[in-house]
DNA sequence: GATTCTTGATCACCATTTTTGATGATTTAC
DNA sequence: GTAAATCATCAAAAATGGTGATCAAGAATC
């Protein structure tokens, strides 16, 4: 038979407090009811905690390991209890957020180290998705968050906008695009083009542009590292490429349709299920900090 | 109100039975004595933490959360109870050791790890002293156990024989005396002597000679440095130097009066105080090995 | 679709466990 | 030596937990 945890609190607080009837005046109990406690729990553990030899008790050997690991058992216990509490006052146990795999990441990171450092018991899950694989997992996990290029607006979403992100089209120094004066759709569908996979299978990125060969990587590390090589030429988000344009290891392409572009990210959350305490603070680091 | 553990075990057979009859016949309760278990949890925890909308019973995500802290809390408790049982059955929860810092440690240290390859649940404590030292710490301490080279006999000590160790009068190649053909008390009375400290304050070591000038050392691996210095001659088990003696960094000294001698460490326990099961194997383990 | 099973909630009742308050033996403090 | 602690013990009261029966509602079976 398992220990009731009351006897191990009675036996902490016998030792914190010297003595029963101190332990019964901080429990809130008599001290009968202290003493039939721990003799219950030392019958239970079949061993004696407590020397009752002297004047005032003093724990066995025995007793000293027990308590430590007693108080473990206490300590796991109130740390439960606690979570309940965060869990029962809106703090929701679990917080699933999709990002586009094209957003900065930095600004994310950075609003859920500050929950982390708040505190926050929530468990929060992030996916990297892209493209239309945003939505889809959105959908499918039914998420609570997505932070997203392109959705399909629905009356059940509502978004908020996030700081605006920019898109060059550029190719390796090396590629013989990067040599042109000017570039137009031809040219552009007679060369390899990178793309980043769409994780639904359902491909539908507005600005690509139509060649025959497409070569699809798995992110935007991998599709930067195709066009270092000289793969092919594609879109890549100011962020990770202005380093490399800088050195003169990448080129923007000079296309007449428009070298670059910029869009508004959406903050998206369900209008039907209201965030939890965590979501809500996640939302507003989001929105106020990047 | 804390959680009784109880009602965790009822939450957790109510999920890996797959439900609340499943959950009783496990626990050799009645069905509604599990749902009363549950309903006084979730009040306790003020949180909803099964679903019972739907045919079977479904965790909740805040559920979910916390029947994973509420396995730590079980598994913690168990543990605890496994203790008690080895306490009960007679392991001590706690072993001192007294080891006389002149005995190579070797056969100790792989005793012990036996001991905690055999999970043991017993804490053992190990102190190094030296001399004197030994048993005055044994004494102090009330420890359950001492290898020690010697010893003042006690009716209530009760002493086995360890593997002899032999002892040999060095110095450094260096050393004056190291060149001598013969070497007598006085010629060692004229030299530094180099000594371990005695941790007890009551130095009286058999085995000096008398001289003008010692130098205490707080150990046998201080001494062989210092011996090594040139700083004096002195005796030193023969495990420590041999490598030494051998390459010629030390050399060992002619003396008239014997340059080596034997002695034959002693387990000393307590007669009147029984070992528990651990400082038995222990000194079992120590008998048998070495 | 009607019937049968199963699931889980609920209730009144009873057994057990826990708390209480009183008492007593022993030890410490003054 | 007296007064004030400490802890054990006991009977009675209170609270807790378990039982078995019953009920409504969802599956499963025919």
């Amino acid at each position: 038979m398992t220990p009731d945890i009351d006897a191990l609190r009675a036996l902490d607080a016998i030792v914190t407090c010297g003595g029963f009837a101190g332990a019964a005046r901080r429990l809130n109990r008599v001290q009968s009811a202290i003493s039939y406690q721990v003799r219950k729990l030392e019958d239970q553990l079949g061993l004696m905690l407590l020397d009752r030899g002297g004047y005032r008790v003093q724990l066995t050997p025995a007793g000293e390991i027990m308590l430590i690991e007693a108080r473990k058992v206490i300590a796991q216990a109130e740390h439960m209890e606690a979570l309940a509490r965060r869990f029962a006052t809106g703090w929701e146990p679990r917080l699933t957020v999709i990002v586009d795999g094209i957003l900065p990441l930095e600004p994310t990171l950075a609003a859920l180290k500050l929950l982390a450092e708040e505190r926050v018991p929530t468990r929060v899950q992030v996916k990297v998705e892209f493209l239309g694989g945003v939505q889809f997992r959105f959908d499918k996990d039914e998420a609570d968050l997505m932070l997203v290029k392109d959705y399909l607006a629905r009356p059940d979403l509502h978004a908020q906008p996030l700081p605006d992100v920019t898109c060059i089209l550029c190719a390796s120094a090396d590629h013989p695009l990067a040599a042109a004066v000017s570039v137009d759709l031809t040219d552009l569908q007679e060369h390899v083009e990178l793309s980043v996979q769409d994780s639904s299978d359902q491909g539908n990125d507005r600005h690509m542009f139509g060649g025959e060969r497409v070569f699809y990587l798995s992110g935007f590390v991998a599709k930067k590292q195709a066009l270092l090589m000289g793969l092919g030429f594609g879109w890549m988000p100011k962020y990770l490429v202005e380093e490399d344009l800088r050195c003169g290891r990448l080129r923007e392409l000079p296309f007449v349709g428009g070298r670059r572009y910029r869009f508004t990210p959406q903050l998206v959350r369900r209008a039907n299920r209201p965030l939890g305490l965590a979501g809500a603070r996640l939302a507003e680091l989001l929105r106020d900090k990047p």
